[in-house]
DNA sequence: CGACATAGTGTACATTACACACTAAGAAGG
DNA sequence: CCTTCTTAGTGTGTAATGTACACTATGTCG
């Protein structure tokens, strides 16, 4: 037994709760354990802390080895630390969050876990430990945030038509939306930049093609700019 | 060393950035260190977690430990587990904070801890480990909750006047606002109940009192009401 | 009873949100 | 090449909301 302390430890452990988005929808991005408890149960991918990383590594590096996605933007979503949350002991979990292209990242199953999957968002499996309410917490943050900032914009191919954004606010707020206000609304937030380019192969009249500005988008945030859509 | 692992594990901590307000603007509790290291330095209050406890029961006990405050509500605010953060080794601290009535929450030194005081959020001592950092999320996470959740009313007695209610947004604001346009935004969200009675003891004019009708509040807020001020 | 301090009230104007329907461009197929 | 089909792209009027602004009312105190 080599590590031992004057006082007892919860074990650490951090999650990631990936939102993709398809054609369908909203999904979620799950694995099959592969080990105990659980075994063979899905679960939000995850994993220990090792003691040389920072929570967020620690969250990037499970979540790559065990769906092979690599690169995305996590926040933090919350902590969970009630006792008996874990059946093996006291286990303290810090989520994070993420919302991907669904297309853009296929995914395989990898070390920890038997098969990462898909799952619409509305409509999950039963999950592991406490990950259910996990999936709740992380859902009503998106929601949330959707609202007041362009969260969006990560989920489309760099250069995109102003109807995908659209369709992609529509999925997201789960509502229809107003093109022509919708179109207002964006452009005057002026974080678009027009490509001048065209939509290729298309078979109708073909879309300008805009690109997100990130630096304007920081700038304008920082001046306290309102982003609600 | 009763306490063994296969893995080595971080120590895991909570602390509680408390707000308090009175006459003179925004003030944070932080109490001054009774051990090593950091000793005689001021820092947020804080300690580690039981193993039988939720990590809100923790952060609660510790506070009632270090300043006697207690019966405050609570909010996760951020995990911060940089390695390196604390110079005894890994430690993880899960941060809660709470907005409270300075006047009504005399605090006492306890226990761990020589002695806490109150200080101006703007103007705080040199704190230990990263809490300069911690304490300005939580300051962050106060500014732009201030703006659409009515927490302000936690802080006033259970009756007070609008005088009272809009003087507290403005500091916590930073603000001035109008008289008029706050008292219509105030008494549209429908929550304020006229008790009938009127302030007693002042040199002038007596205000009416009105109660915050939490019950209300909440039904509101369920039914997806804009509670911005 | 006059001076003083705070309570309490309404309106005009500017800004923003929202509802709503047609023309434009390009591809495909006969 | 002309018609049809599909999506792109555009503007205006109206309602709702936000904001600026100044006076009267009520009580205490000296």
């Amino acid at each position: 037994m080599p590590y031992s302390y004057d006082y007892p430890r919860p074990a650490l452990t951090v999650d990631c709760v990936i939102f993709g988005l398809d054609e369908d929808g909203l999904k979620v991005l799950l694995i099959k354990r592969g080990g105990e408890p659980f075994r063979g149960c899905w679960a939000i991918p995850g994993g220990f802390v090792d003691m040389d990383e920072s929570l967020e590594q620690a969250a990037r590096r499970e979540l790559e080895e065990e769906t092979g996605l690599k690169s995305v933007y996590l926040e933090q979503l919350y902590t969970f630390g009630d006792p008996g949350r874990d059946p093996r002991g006291r286990v303290v979990t810090v989520a994070y969050w993420a919302l991907t292209r669904v297309l853009a990242e296929p995914v395989r199953a990898a070390s920890d876990a038997d098969s990462a999957a898909w799952f619409a968002v509305d409509d999950p499996p039963k999950l592991a430990f406490d990950h259910a309410r996990v999936l709740e917490v992380a859902h009503e943050r998106l929601r949330s945030k959707v609202r007041y900032q362009p969260v969006g914009f990560e989920l489309l191919p760099r250069d995109f038509t102003l109807s995908q954004l659209q369709q992609l606010y529509e999925i997201l707020l789960d509502r229809p939306i107003d093109k022509r206000n919708f179109r207002k609304r964006v452009m005057d937030l002026d974080v678009l930049v027009d490509t001048g380019e065209v939509q290729q192969d298309v078979a109708h009249r073909a879309a300008k093609l805009y690109r997100f500005d990130r630096r304007r988008y920081e700038q304008l945030l920082r001046s306290g700019v309102n982003f609600e859509i």
